[in-house]
DNA sequence: TTTATAATTGTGACCAGGTCATAAATGCGG
DNA sequence: CCGCATTTATGACCTGGTCACAATTATAAA
């Protein structure tokens, strides 16, 4: 007696299989032949049809790229790089779109990168080993396009104590494309920032 | 005649491959011998002694955590859960507060996370295959810490042609955190997007 | 049913970049 | 010169492959 297996058929397998490997880079291919129900050359076969490198290969490719990605976001906590900063005074800053930050159909940025390099300019001219953002008032006047180098200018309009009024605006060709006003905490303790009432 | 070559003592070169591998992480022990002008053995055993793994391990390493870091900020195209859609009209979701969107000391959500998921929603809302956000106004109201949900409720105020005006407010244990208004268009050409003059 | 062809599977030799244990060589202070 | 730390070498083994080739199995056509 046999048992058959209901397998794909070889076109749908390597469908299947390109499409697995590119969802899910980190399968050996033994486990994909056991997923797949056929030996481990016929695994490799496959893979040497569609063109796609071994399990190391892909490591290494998915690595590689997102190292240097990931290093570039992380060097983005003040995102865009600091031209000018006077502590509680003024501060600007510039940031390249590039193709990471833009919505894949209309190339033009996400909103939420304008907003990281506003509030994090603002953030930097607080004077505090920590600073809170309290209140934002904001206006994004038009998209940014990819490409396009966007220069943050910031300046404190007032301080009280640790309370600062800071105004940014974001400009492309100078152009304004975002303005708004923060009203940040500069804090030295966790305790402070659990319990701060903002208003 | 020997030459001796100036070296690293056993400890700096210690610290220094540490380092090295810290910063770089995909060199080969053989590159490695050959950079410190040591033999691969030694290399091997200073690794060892270091706790680093081989570079297959350390690649693997840096690949997993990489990607999903990158899986997930690929998923916050519509950032958070949606839990209720009626386009057009109104839209809820969620989205829960995690480590990688605090603040390192203040554990405390960064602003482009909750703009990220008003903003989201915002264009979710807008029945077109593609929606662009023309201006937004917005109030950052109390900031969000560690763990907590955050449910964004959105709804279209108005609507002429492809000129959207939805309203957005974020809450956390019924307390409101952000509100916004946005204006958006819907578009469905490229060109239209490149030369739409928002105002 | 037989047979031609496609698809799959297995085999053996080889490779990189290691691990681990053990042994041999070298450097250097007292 | 001894003794100990340090470095280097050696050989067996591992994973997850590569490549070339042969053997087996499935399937459809004559």
């Amino acid at each position: 007696m046999v048992i058959l297996m209901a397998r794909y058929s070889k076109e749908n397998r390597r469908k299947v299989l390109g499409e697995a490997l590119t969802n899910h880079p980190f399968f050996t291919d033994e486990e994909l032949a056991e997923r797949f129900k056929v030996s481990v050359s016929t695994i490799r076969l496959d893979r040497g049809e569609l063109g796609i490198p071994e399990l190391r290969e892909r490591t290494r490719a998915v690595a590689q790229g997102a190292y240097s990605t990931l290093k570039s976001l992380n060097e983005q906590e003040v995102t865009g790089r600091l031209l000018e900063l006077v502590i509680g005074e003024r501060a600007r800053s510039e940031l390249l779109i590039d193709e990471s930050m833009v919505l894949a159909k209309a190339r033009v940025a996400r909103g939420q990168y304008l907003f990281a390099q506003a509030n994090s300019l603002a953030i930097a001219l607080v004077d505090a080993p920590m600073a809170l953002t309290g209140s934002v008032e904001l206006k994004f006047i038009r998209p940014v396009q990819l490409g396009k180098v966007v220069v943050a200018e910031g300046n404190v309009l007032k301080r009280i104590r640790s309370k600062y009024w800071v105004e940014v605006s974001l400009n492309v060709d100078s152009q304004e494309v975002l303005r708004g006003n923060w009203i940040l905490f500069s804090i030295g303790d966790l305790e402070d920032v659990r319990e701060t009432e903002m208003e």
